[in-house]
DNA sequence: TTGAAAGCGCTAACAC
DNA sequence: GTGTTAGCGCTTTCAA
């Protein structure tokens, strides 16, 4: 018998078309109403040509009326594509907990709209690496995504390339070096360090210092890049390590201008933050920036244009670079290979430098 | 016959316990590896009591070996529990299709750590709001996820409240608003932009002015309680509008305060990338802060003590509501009822006004 | 053009 | 404790 008692109640309350009678909750349950087969239903809904305009219209009118939506896991369990995309950022070196760089945020936001863009959906993981490689592995090896994107190196460049080896949809964020398996997007950071140093130096810095803490490679390379104009020029470079982790940066900062002999006139920062707070701390101790002393940013995030004075920063592409990263990616999913790319920063001048 | 003319290469690297020679990629595969059922290797890798703690140690071993991952598609499907949580951010009435307010950003990162330390994966999803509740329901009726959290109501309130009506396990970070059906967890906003007038006015400002949009809610609630401040010192306050959308804002607000005929003494910024804004086109008019020109900020991001002077602002809890958003969204995925919680927001002084 | 049938890989009753 | 059996809800041959 098909007259379920349940439904009468539910006739009572009339043509209302918003709350339909019947639960349409399974492809079966529409194809059922539909008088059609489950099959049907699911290509008219995929909007295939192999079902008759009509049907497929009106299948598709049915499917609004009754809210329905067909489950995502199990269609994608079936047909093996996932649609979604893995997007992870390592803590790495940085012990502390949290997702809050702004750059990697910035260039999540920027990921997060090429993916939508192409059709993706963004699954973010933030993983905490412990020596093996399995932060990674948990989510290529999971199923759930057909590829793998990761916000920066940090100290992990070892262990990516070697899950790389074995799993192809993969691109990195971070400093492409010689000989790396994984295929990598990003900024050529020993050519950022360089330019930011020259420019000190031909704005008249004489006593130059690195700020940041060089645990990650690129931030490494910002200082080798520093460090090689340096001595270019005959001049010494102080690397003065930020941690990023455990204290405000300010004292630190406060703490190695302290130093009796030396008094810095460039100040090469890892990152625009650095460099704000390095602003800070120049002001308070009374030094005119940039007459008394320089500084040079990195990222040039949109803060940048708005210190006071206005910072002196090397550029990221970063909108670009999330644009490559997905496109490289769709490559790979697709089966071909990619190469790394390390794009050239660029200089952008404003009032923290002599000019 | 077991022995497949494609192993023998393998075999020959030896005794290399790192690429074993079959490929173990189901359960089933495992199972029969270890000689036992995929009941079994099921119960033993999920860590159940039920299964002899030996068998159990002997199939995780394995599993490792072969480096095997359990399909989360095919396990999500059929447990009915995704683990998943969906996080939209709406992008409403800011045209732009890019995420990248400071704010918002910063909150996602909170809340990404929030659903990590609880176990769950976040999907994001960046949404245009259409007119119709579809950019929501896509998500809460896809069957990925188990809950949604959304980032900002924007102009979508309405929407979200009908959506809400049949979806549980939602919760949104905005402000509450009376007769609201939906679970908001956010700033007592309206509280904020009272605080900031009434400091500012305290501070002896008399020709105020309200810099920001108000088509979302949020942003008008401060712009409310900033009148009302206002209002009960018999003062007048400017609404200046700034789209973030179209342009820079510095330029918008030069022509504000290009008026002719008025000069503006007190600002009460919607944000505080606003206020970096304004602090900038201040200095760069030769309006002295705080001596000439007072500004309060909003959100009390880092960035907020780093700007020249260090920003006065309002303070919201962002790793706070973060938690709450999550420990709430967590209820009602339980079942439970969670109610609205407008968090007080605080006055940080620092040196954008006279104190 | 449509229907029927066979799974995708896993989990959860239910037996033994 | 462990194996067996039935699906989770969908897509996709294969026939008709």
């Amino acid at each position: 018998m098909e007259t379920g008692a349940g439904d009468s109640n539910e006739v009572i309350g009339g043509t209302d078309a918003s709350t339909p009678a019947v639960e349409v909750r399974t492809l079966a349950d529409l194809a059922r109403v539909a008088g059609v087969s489950a099959g049907t239903v699911s290509r008219a809904l995929a909007g295939k040509a192999l079902v008759n305009a009509e049907t497929r219209e009106r299948i598709q009118t049915l499917a609004r009326h009754y809210g329905f939506r067909p489950n995502q896991m199990a269609s994608k369990l079936r047909s093996r594509r996932t649609g979604v995309i893995g997007v992870v950022i390592p803590l790495g070196h940085e012990k502390r907990q949290s997702i809050s760089d702004p750059f990697f945020l910035t260039l999540l936001g920027h990921l997060a709209d090429q993916l939508t863009e192409s059709g993706y959906d963004l699954m973010l993981s933030r993983a905490i690496p412990d020596g093996t490689s399995d932060w990674l592995e948990r989510i290529t090896g999971s199923g759930m995504v057909d590829g793998v994107l990761v916000i920066g190196q940090s100290d992990q460049s070892g262990i990516i390339d070697q899950v790389a080896a074995n799993y192809r949809p993969l691109v990195v964020w971070g400093n492409y070096r010689e000989g790396q398996v994984h295929c990598v997007v990003g900024t050529d950071n020993e050519m950022g360090g360089r330019l930011a140093a020259e420019h000190l130096i031909a704005s008249g810095a004489k006593r130059l210092a690195f700020l940041g803490d060089t645990t990650g490679i690129e931030i490494d390379m910002r200082h080798r890049g520093a460090a090689s104009a340096a001595k270019a020029a005959g001049l010494p470079l102080a690397h003065i390590p930020i941690n990023l982790a455990t204290t405000e940066m300010g004292p630190q900062i406060k703490a190695a201008l302290a130093m009796p002999d030396i008094d810095y006139d460039g100040f090469v920062c890892a990152s625009d933050l650095i460099a704000m707070s390095a602003l800070r701390v120049l002001y308070e101790t009374g030094r005119a920036v940039p007459d008394d002393a320089q500084v040079v940013g990195f990222d040039d995030l949109p803060m940048a244009a708005q210190t006071m004075p206005p910072l002196t920063t090397i550029r990221q592409e970063i909108a670009g670079g999330a644009r490559v990263m997905v496109e490289n990616l769709k490559a790979r999913i697709e089966g071909e290979s990619t190469d790394s790319l390390a794009m050239p920063p660029s200089l952008i001048v404003r009032r923290t430098t002599r000019a």
